[in-house]
DNA sequence: CCCCTTAGCGCAACTCCTTGCGATAAGCGC
DNA sequence: GCGCTTATCGCAAGGAGTTGCGCTAAGGGG
C-alpha cells in the first residue's frame, strides 16, 4: 500500500498530471472491494464530484491501469470490471447455464500457465478472463 | 454438414420458425471462414437483402447460437466474434502489448479443462475467451 | 512566484449493440 | 389451401462506452 505522495510521484514521472479527478477515480476503486464496473466508479465518483464527466473515469481508468495501479478484468461476455492493483490475482469459473461466479485460487491456475510458457513462450494471465463453461449443477439439473 | 432441410427441421423443432432472414445470416456466417463480427455478418447480409435490420441479424445469431448451429467466442477485450458452430474447437493466445493472435489446438486445453472438471466439477470451454498474456518477441522487446 | 506548454477536462456527437412496439408472415390444425 | 396464433421483423429509441475538440489547469523552468 502506497500513501497519497508516493502514488504522485509514480503519475508524474510516468509523464503524466495528477488532477483532482485522477484521485477520485482511484480513490473510488480503491475503497470499492473488487470487481467494480465503470459506471459504479463513475457514480461513485459523482457524489462528492458531481461535475465529473464518465468519459472522464474511463480515460483516467485506462491511464491507472496504464501506470499499474489499477487492474480490469472480465466476468461475463460484455462487463469490463475494474480492481486495485494489488489485489492477490485469482481466476473465476462463470457458468454460462446459472451464471454462478466460483473464485479460483491462483495456484490453480499456475500449473496451466507455465505449460504455456515452455511450450510457446507465451506468459499468460489466465485471471484477466473468467473461464466459462457449465456447472456441476447445472450439468445435472439444467435450470428451468 | 447439414443439408437444408435438416437444419429447417432442426431450427422448428426448436419452436423457432425458418425465416428469410434467419436463413440469410446463418448462410453468412457459413461462408464465412471464422471469427467474424456480428457487424460483418450485417453487412454480408445486406448485400443480398438491404432490408434485414442489424437488430435481425443480432436476434439470428443469439437464436441460432441457442439451437447450437453458430457459436460465438471473444478474441479481444471488446468485440464479440460469431462462427460456425462446426468448426474444430480451438484456444487463443492475444498479446496484450501488440495484439498478435496465436490459435492453440483443442489438445492444448484439454489437460487444464480435465483438471478443473476433476477439482470443481466444472465443465470448462477454453475455446470460448481468448488466452491473453505477453508473447515471447514482448517478452524481450516490448514494442514502440 | 509567475509563465508557458500541453495533459487532461467537460461536452457533444458517434458507434455498437439492445430493447419495446406495432406490423408481418411462418406454419400447425382443420 | 385457409385461418389463426404468435414468433419474428423493421423501426426507432435507449444504454454503455469511445472519440474529437476547444477550454482549463498541472507543474517544470526561469
Amino acid at each position: 500500500m502506497e500513501n497519497a505522495k508516493q502514488i504522485d510521484e509514480r503519475v508524474r514521472s510516468s509523464g503524466r498530471r495528477m488532477t483532482v479527478q485522477r484521485r477520485a477515480v482511484l480513490a473510488a476503486v480503491q475503497r470499492s472491494r473488487h470487481h467494480v464496473t465503470a459506471d459504479e466508479i463513475a457514480t461513485r465518483v459523482r457524489a462528492t464530484h458531481p461535475r465529473i464527466d464518465p468519459s472522464t473515469v474511463y480515460r483516467n481508468l485506462e491511464a491507472l491501469e496504464a501506470i499499474g495501479l489499477v487492474s480490469h478484468s472480465h466476468l461475463d461476455d460484455r462487463i469490463t470490471r475494474w480492481h486495485r492493483a494489488d489485489v492477490e490475482r485469482h481466476g473465476h469459473l462463470v457458468c454460462r447455464s446459472c451464471g454462478e461466479e466460483t473464485e479460483l485460487p491462483a495456484t490453480a491456475l499456475a500449473g496451466f500457465e507455465r505449460r504455456l510458457q515452455t511450450a510457446h513462450g507465451f506468459s499468460a494471465d489466465l485471471g484477466h478472463s473468467a473461464i466459462v463453461g457449465i456447472c456441476r449443477e447445472c450439468a445435472v439439473v439444467p435450470p428451468e
